[in-house]
DNA sequence: TTTAAATTTTAGACAAATCTAAAAATTAAA
DNA sequence: TTTAATTTTTAGATTTGTCTAAAATTTAAA
């Protein structure tokens, strides 16, 4: 049986491999879960031993077979239970990582085969993540992201590559959502930043902002 | 913070305080925890230092006032969640109970009162058993359940507090319907079934079907 | 009412997950 | 290439929740 601490784990090697291709240094993992260097090599030795990750000492560690698919299930309840939480209870998208966090956690297969068919088998999660499949696999995407628009370009906002609260709260603020329209009117050369419309409306966001943006051309 | 060991705890206290109306004895949560006496006793010194019960050593314990209101909110919960799993879901009645004993301890008071608006205030779960409201009250009835009359006692049918197809065929084919005089003549401890009468005929019925049915006593 | 049985508590141990402080290994810099 | 800085691991301790075995207390029986 795999415990909750072992299934974050497993999601912070996940992330972490997606970044950077190589292997997960141990500093990394406690810098991503919030915890010390020493707790890490500590359960590194737990998920050698059931051969969910491989290990070899000072050189960091990958994910095994059974790791990723582990850690791909644990993913893939997280963003379903944030679309029900959103299309079902009428949450905002920037209120519902916290629940999800302990939702993912909850073990039965069934439940969450139930949940995507209840949800209509959704691609996407409210933060315009990808959600993978019953098979682990993910959903090919068409999105760009905001900044790699060319000045003149216009689409539509289907997702952020970031989640963190302050992030989500700053983009309400800005009245970007789920579907809002975008068109880039100037690049600025100085810093980078955009000049942009939102629902036809001026605005001016930093070049950090709009690589979190994800678009789709019409 | 309460732990999730503590939270069970509660639960377990609340369901055996209803039983016996006395205060619970140490082997008795052993028993519905499926854990040994020594262990209780010391999660009942945890429980004690946060206040949420009282206890005398050697004498059992009984919740407190913000024990039981934890622990109502635990159960409260717990049916919320097997009802959503049976009407969203389409899970079986028979099938919810071990993913609901999970879900019951995720935190968040939004998504309890969401849950609660999205199912539309359901004040039964599946099983029958009473959903307390936000502030911890309990529905009232003006009839019991047949699974809390005495042995010997007897009353009229005057609803069911769960109306799915199989349930509804089954009591046809035991001629109960409203109206019909039923008697217990005796309660079995094994599986805490039920011998009565229907309409003066001997019959033998389980606790999940006695707690659905609606009597008012003569 | 004294003794036996049952219940409850204490003492000491263990596994999981974490920490601090120190040692070992690796990497980068002079 | 030797030294200094950084990273990682080890050693030992702590907390939570559990256990077994033994001691203390209460209850029931002779």
């Amino acid at each position: 049986m795999i415990t909750l601490a072992e299934e974050n784990y497993l999601k912070a090697i996940l992330k972490l491999s997606k970044n950077s291709k190589n292997s997960v240094s141990t500093n990394s993992i406690a810098d991503e879960l919030d915890t010390k260097a020493s707790s890490v090599t500590d359960m590194i030795k737990k998920l050698t031993d059931k051969e969910l990750i491989n290990y070899v000492p000072y050189r960091g560690v990958y994910l095994s077979e059974s790791g990723v698919k582990k850690a791909i299930e644990i993913v893939r309840k997280h963003r379903l239970w944030e679309v029900f939480l959103v299309t079902k209870l009428k949450f905002n998208w920037d209120e519902v990582h916290d629940i999800a966090e302990q939702l993912e956690h909850i073990k039965s297969q069934k439940l969450v085969d139930a949940l995507d068919s209840h949800l209509g088998y959704p691609q996407h999660d409210p933060h315009g993540e990808p959600i993978p499949n019953k098979d682990g696999k993910f959903p090919k995407s068409f999105s760009k992201r905001l900044s790699e628009l060319e000045k003149g370009s216009s689409g539509q906002i289907v997702g952020v590559s970031q989640d963190n609260q302050s992030f989500l709260k700053y983009l309400n603020s800005l009245n970007i959502t789920l579907g809002t329209s975008i068109k880039v009117i100037q690049k600025i050369d100085f810093d980078d930043s955009l000049e942009i419309t939102i629902d036809n409306k001026a605005s001016h966001i930093s070049i950090d902002v709009a690589r979190n943006l994800l678009i789709k051309q019409k």
